[in-house]
DNA sequence: GTGCATCCTCTAGCCACTAGAGGATCAAGC
DNA sequence: GCTTGATCCTCTAGTGGCTAGAGGATGCAC
């Protein structure tokens, strides 16, 4: 990056949420749970970023739309920091969130069959003969007993 | 059903909880936001479950498996309700959970090929030349934008 | 009567934001 | 200089669907 490069100069907050899609109060919930350092302020206590805290916000920004928790990006914000360590720890936390996505798709595809069967069986009468109302009092009418699973990891809007 | 049923007599809240897989807290919070009627109670104040309860406590307890929300949950019940009515709205509410569901399968299994691409890049060595990392701060290195994801339908554990 | 399990109510916490109150400051146009 | 509207500030509370824990009462077996 040149010296005369944008990314130098200084921004407000309104600016850097143009700049990278992430929302004005979301920066500032992302300041305060320390994901971002606070930046230096204008004397009227106007925030004001710098190139590299833009950096960082798109990394973030990021890292949550492949759907990394706040927790696991915290971790991978580190050891960008720290570029001459062995990059095992961030391998380690890509496979471990590939594996939670995996699972979740597992889970929903048994879903998708469940709730497609309940759609195709229902002839459209009256609630009482109601295939999809059916099956939720009569859990022996599913095909698996899909035992009790996990939240999805949360992703940005 | 017969007099003598098992689904007749008063259970305690911890039986109810045995019977149907829902825990304790949990059939409370489903009292106090009025998706179960308050039960009778004891001198003491302990509540009283009947079958017609306990039904409906499975009922909910099967639909949360298959990943309704409670809002959605409230109408299949007050459809249940009234089985004279048409079913039309079940399969409404089922449709349109079906299509989230599907929704967010698509969602993952993007993430999925990015996040095996990603694993699959990185050469194991420093932080400095880790595919992980360098993804993570060049959005420009993905295959796609996957833009701005809803959160997942919670599923119960 | 002595434990221990179960029950009661109530509050607070989880995640990752989002919405809104109530007010200060800025920049542009007149 | 004045007004208007956008942007900024801090703070609190709400979202969904529970879960955990405090602090205490009751029930039941030995």
């Amino acid at each position: 990056m040149s010296i005369s490069s944008p990314t130098s100069a200084l921004r407000s907050i309104g600016r850097l949420s143009l700049e990278t899609g992430v929302k004005v109060p979301t920066i500032r919930f992302y300041e305060k749970i320390g994901l971002l350092a606070p930046p230096p302020r204008t004397a009227s206590d106007r925030r004001l970023y710098d190139g590299a805290a833009s950096r960082r916000l798109a990394f973030i920004r990021h890292a949550r739309q492949l759907g990394f928790d706040l927790e696991a990006i915290r971790s991978l914000l580190d050891l960008s920091d720290q570029p001459d360590r062995p990059c095992a720890d961030a391998n380690v936390i890509a496979a471990r969130h590939l594996a939670d996505v995996e699972a979740k798709i597992a889970q929903l595809q048994a879903l998708r069959v469940e709730l497609s069967r309940m759609k195709a069986d229902c002839a459209g009468g009256r609630v009482s003969a109601c295939k999809v109302i059916e099956v939720l009092h009569d859990h022996g009418r599913c095909l698996s007993s899909h035992d009790t699973v996990d939240a999805a990891p949360a992703l940005p809007r």
